[in-house]
DNA sequence: TTGTATGCGTTATCAA
DNA sequence: TTGATAACGCATACAA
């Protein structure tokens, strides 16, 4: 701006006030001014503005890991309309435990990040530090008690899942994945409503899972109804009841979660719990502006987006 | 620093000093900073770092989508690694076809990135502007010319599967994919090489997929190998493949690029061209870091990391 | 409508 | 070893 201002013999203040349209400027000095920050491909410096300003235009972006699919796109949808807003993303990357949470919240403090969007490692767990945050924070994918939260009832996810499968005919039904899921909650909640309670059972995830499935087929005749925590989990899943060589969808029926594997172009098709992951993403960016343009608001966004089961071929 | 300047009885300039490291400072003094700084969450204001000195320590990661698999993992390990080494990582989608390209760039100069890792739209098309750069720009999964490039030879990888599916047997070949692709050159190349050039074609992506390949099918009654641009369109073969009546491996063999589609999981289980996406990371983070600590190095890094072939069953 | 002066939080340069 | 002072690029308060 310094330059810009000897080169066309006015203050620097004047050129900040033409280039931020702060204030009125006469038509011949904006003009004057304009041309020859375009002529020298001027650009702000968003360090300084962030300086002097209480506004950085910067939000952080933590999620558990960027490359799974679910804040992989949750990244791209955010940081365009991030950048539409005129802000821009740092991305950090908490760990699949969380185990980096505070390193990554310390780096998005350093650069003094307006806000942050944060998805939480395995769906539920904070990964927020214990003290009070010092900075607007929006919960994206649970529900995060005294925050922001956007997220779909993963409780009633599970819950239309065992409905569904109940009402094709599975007799016997199964979740896979971590028993501490809110999904899996939801799914034997609604399996015991129906008085199917004791016909459930809950496998983990790991290297045990083809031993497990082969137990539980041997040991049950029934026509059993899965439910796996992910869809890659889901692949799986279908994968070792090939080897089993358990048809599907007669014998056993599987459902994913997240619809994010190319469900569409397997065999059997897989049917998968999809989540509006755009909708979450554009709606956490807005309120996220919105609590960083109003730091004094109150009230708590508690906002729940439906889920929907996508019905393929495999269940 | 002021505050904790006040607080221990020593100026603003000594407490920058004990916190940075950067001159010697009594045992005494540093000792009581050290503590006041602990005391009050103390965080270094990176802003204002970086626009005293010239580095921000923030890098701008450049990639057309970062919810396609390969730039999300390209995402997480160069934010990890970036973190590891004190960098922050500022996310920018340029678009599929680098649309957004030039705004993405003013971003990262507005935050006075020290440098950028750029993935090309279509792996070879620039999406860099037209001006040369004015920060340190690695490319990653492309070859830029006069730049640091990072990458796959995916001729030599098309070369390789086009190998592959001719010792399989095959007698016929498709590519599935942008005629343009390096891959597709590489791999009618080498069969050319080899004497098939004139069994080869090319059948592009869209919506016409599949009449496409009823009408190969059916016009060729020899074994075909097909070689898809990316693992998602090797599932919509295969899907299609089915679909058709098609048998794999039998009468059609498919080979993905990327392996990142779960490929292992699928029936057939997908042969794919794996990537070594977490050694380029790496090493275009390094040698960004580099360039930003050695801004008049010569030489222009061309690495060339190998492909592998992942060989399941559908070819 | 414009210019002068000041401050944002750091690091660097100089003296003491 | 320490402190006073300036500078980075910008926005704001105030005066003209």
């Amino acid at each position: 701006m310094t330059q810009i201002a000897k080169l066309t013999h006015v203050s620097q203040p004047t050129v900040s006030r033409v280039l931020s349209g702060s204030a009125s400027v006469a038509p011949e000095i904006r003009e004057r001014v304009l041309a020859c920050a375009r002529e020298h491909h001027y650009q702000p410096n968003a360090l300084a503005r962030g300086l002097q300003g209480g506004r950085t235009r910067l939000l952080a972006l933590l999620v558990p890991d960027v490359s799974d699919s679910f804040s992989a796109v949750l990244a791209r949808v955010a940081e365009e309309e991030a950048r539409r807003r005129g802000c821009g993303v740092i991305l950090l990357n908490t760990g699949r435990q969380g185990e980096s949470g505070p390193a990554c919240l310390e780096t998005a403090r350093r650069y003094r990040a307006d806000g942050a969007l944060a998805v939480s490692p395995g769906g539920s767990a904070p990964a927020l530090p214990d003290g009070g945050l010092d900075l607007p924070v929006v919960a994206v994918n649970w529900r995060a008690a005294g925050l922001d939260s956007v997220y779909v009832d993963q409780r009633e996810a599970g819950a239309m899942v065992a409905c569904h499968l109940a009402e094709r005919g599975y007799g016997r039904f199964l979740f896979v994945g971590g028993a501490d899921e809110a999904k899996c909650a939801g799914f034997l909640q609604a399996l015991a409503g129906r008085g199917l309670g004791g016909r459930t059972d809950c496998v983990p995830d790991g290297d045990g899972l083809q031993a497990t499935l082969d137990t539980q087929f041997r040991r049950h005749s029934a026509r059993t109804g899965l439910f796996a925590a992910n869809d890659a989990l889901a692949l799986r899943v279908l994968s070792i009841l090939r080897e089993l060589g358990v048809p599907t969808p007669r014998r056993a029926g599987v459902v994913g979660f997240g619809d994010d594997c190319m469900g569409r172009y397997l065999s059997p098709r897989l049917s998968s719990v999809a989540q509006p992951v755009e909708r979450m993403a554009q709606q956490a960016v807005e309120r996220l502006l919105y609590r960083v343009e109003h730091p004094e608001g109150e009230g708590v966004l508690d906002l729940v987006l439906p889920a929907e089961l996508t019905v393929r071929e495999s269940a």
